[in-house]
RNA sequence: GUGGGCGUAGCUCAGUUGGUUAGAGCGCCAGGUUGUGGUCCUGGAGGUCGCGGGUUCGAUCCCCGUCGCUCACCCCA
C-alpha cells in the first residue's frame, strides 16, 4: 500500500486533459455556454452519481447502457448508486424533485461514465454538454433545441455535420407499430443476423439499426415507424420538420433512427460528422421524452433535449480543421522579468492583475536571458523588465515581444505609470 | 465481454540476427565576456529498454505471465 516506487496513471479509458489541449476544451465549453445563454437556458449542476433507479427507470433496464455499461457501486450506507452514464435522466430527476416553473430550460456540461472497452472516440469517462427543456411539447421547442445544436456546431467550425431525424410516436402509436414490426420480424426471423435472432422479440426496434445486410433486408421490406404515427404525432412531427425547413436547416428523415435509451417519444434526432468514420461518428443526439418525468415519479411533463460528446466534437473538428479553436482570448498580456535580486515582480504583477491584465512572471531568480526565454515562450505580448537600473530610477522597461525590431521594441515607463502605459499599448 | 497491434529518455522514435559504458531529433537546464527572447553554436541533466518469472555463461532483444496503451466488434457521445 505504501510502496512509493510504483506510480499511478489515469484509470483505463480515462484521460487527463492538460494544456494546450485543454484550451480547446475551454473554447468549446465557453462557446456552448454562450449559446445556451443566448437561447435562454440556465446552467444546471447535478450530482455525478444517482440512485441506480434514476437510470434503470429512465434509460430503460433493457438498454445496452443499463445492462452492462453502468458504473454501479454501493456506498457505506448500503445505498446503490450509479455514476451517470448520460445527462438527461439526472436533470429530469432534479426537475421532478424541485418542480421549477415551466418551461424550464437547463444546460449542462458533465462527465459521463460507461464501463466498456475504450477505443477511438469512446471512453469510460467522456464528457457531454447539452440542454433540456421541460414543461412543453410545443414543436417549436424541438426546433429550437435542434437549432441550438446545429448553429453551435457551425460556430465551432464543423462543416461535415448531417442531421438525421425520426419520430418514435407516443406510447400508443409506437406500441401499435412495434406489434406490427414484431409480426414482420417473426415471419422473417430466420433471416435475421445471429444476434438479433435471439433478441428481436424483446427489443424489435433494435433490429432497425442493425448494420448487417441480412437484418437490413428484412427491415427494409417491413413497416416503418413514421408511416404508423397517429394524427397527433404525425402533425407534431410535420411541424418540427417545417420549422427546421423555415430556418434552412437540412434534416434527413431516417426511419431507422432508434436511439439507445428507452425514454424517447416522438422527435428523435442525431448529428453525424462525416469527418469521423463509421462506428463513432455520432457527435450528438437527443429527442423528446414525454413520459420520463412520470417514470421518475413526477407529474406528467413533456421534455426534450440533446447531448453532445466533447471528445468527439473535438475529434471531428480536428479531422476537418488544422487550426485550433480560438473563440476566447487566453493570451498573456504581460510577462514580468525581474533581475533586481529582490522581489519587485510580486508587487508589479499584483498591480497589473488588479488592473485586469493577464500577467505571469518568472521564479527562482534566474538569469535575465533565461527569464526572457520564458517570457517568449509564454506568448505574452509585452515583457516588463526590472533590473538594478530600473529599480534605482523608479522605472520599468516595457518590451514588445511581438516586434521583430530588436532595437526599437522597448520603452521606459515610471513605476507608477506602468499599468496605464501598458493598457494604452494594448489598445493599439 | 471477444480479437489484432504495441510497450526503449518529458515527447516522437531508432537499435541490438542475445554479449562489455543503450542512441537520435525535439523539449528541458547552463553557457557563447560583463542587463534582453524568438535563429545559430557548445556543453549538461535525464532511461532498473512497462512489471514479474523462465531459458542462457550472459536478455532491452527469446519464451510465459501480468499490467498498460491502441485499434476493431457490440453499442453509443
Amino acid at each position: 500500500m505504501s510502496d512509493t516506487s510504483t506510480t499511478f496513471q489515469a484509470p483505463i479509458g480515462t484521460h487527463d486533459v492538460l494544456g494546450p489541449e485543454s484550451g480547446q476544451w475551454e473554447n468549446l465549453i465557453a462557446c456552448f455556454a454562450d449559446f445556451a445563454y443566448r437561447y435562454g437556458f440556465s446552467l444546471a449542476i447535478t450530482p455525478m452519481f444517482e440512485d441506480v433507479g434514476v437510470f434503470n427507470r429512465g434509460i430503460g433496464q433493457n438498454s445496452e447502457v443499463a445492462k452492462k455499461e453502468m458504473y454501479v457501486f454501493e456506498d457505506r450506507g448500503r445505498r446503490l448508486f450509479a455514476l451517470r452514464p448520460e445527462g438527461t435522466a439526472p436533470i429530469v430527476r432534479a426537475f421532478v424533485q424541485h418542480q421549477p416553473t415551466t418551461p424550464w430550460k437547463a444546460w449542462y456540461v458533465t462527465p459521463a461514465f460507461r464501463y466498456e472497452r475504450p477505443q477511438a472516440g469512446r471512453y469510460r469517462q467522456h464528457h457531454q454538454l447539452g440542454v433540456e427543456v421541460l414543461g412543453t411539447d410545443d414543436p417549436a421547442v424541438d426546433v429550437e433545441v435542434i437549432t441550438l445544436a446545429w448553429r453551435f456546431y457551425a460556430a465551432i467550425g464543423l462543416k461535415s455535420v448531417r442531421l438525421l431525424v425520426n419520430s418514435m410516436g407516443h406510447d400508443e402509436c409506437r406500441g401499435a407499430y412495434v406489434a406490427i414490426l414484431r409480426d414482420h420480424l417473426e415471419a422473417n426471423s430466420s433471416m435475421l443476423c445471429d444476434e438479433h435472432q435471439k433478441v428481436w422479440r424483446e427489443n424489435p426496434l433494435r433490429v432497425l439499426d442493425c448494420k448487417k445486410a441480412s437484418c437490413i433486408e428484412v427491415t427494409s421490406r417491413g413497416p416503418m415507424l413514421p408511416d404508423h404515427l397517429c394524427d397527433d404525432c404525425r402533425g407534431h412531427f410535420d411541424a418540427v420538420l417545417e420549422g427546421l425547413k423555415s430556418l434552412g436547416i437540412e434534416a434527413s428523415l431516417n426511419p431507422r433512427l432508434v436511439r439507445g435509451f428507452d425514454y424517447y417519444t416522438r422527435t428523435t434526432f442525431e448529428f453525424v460528422a462525416d469527418a469521423l468514420d463509421g462506428a463513432q461518428n455520432a457527435i450528438g443526439g437527443g429527442g423528446r421524452y414525454d413520459k420520463l418525468a412520470e417514470q421518475l415519479g413526477g407529474k406528467p411533463t413533456s421534455g426534450i433535449g440533446f447531448g453532445s460528446g466533447i471528445e468527439r466534437l473535438l475529434l471531428a473538428r480536428a479531422a476537418e480543421n488544422d487550426e485550433p479553436l480560438r473563440l476566447v482570448n487566453r493570451t498573456l498580456d504581460v510577462f514580468v522579468v525581474d533581475t533586481t535580486g529582490e522581489d519587485v515582480a510580486t508587487v508589479l504583477v499584483d498591480a497589473l492583475r488588479a488592473a485586469g491584465l493577464a500577467c505571469d512572471r518568472a521564479y527562482d531568480r534566474r538569469s535575465m536571458k533565461s527569464q526572457m526565454k520564458v517570457a517568449d515562450k509564454s506568448g505574452a505580448r509585452f515583457a516588463l523588465l526590472v533590473g538594478p537600473q530600473e529599480l534605482a530610477a523608479g522605472e520599468v522597461t516595457i518590451r514588445d515581444l511581438r516586434s521583430d525590431n530588436f532595437g526599437q521594441a522597448q520603452q521606459k515607463a515610471g513605476r507608477d505609470d506602468v499599468v496605464a502605459v501598458i493598457a494604452n499599448l494594448l489598445t493599439k
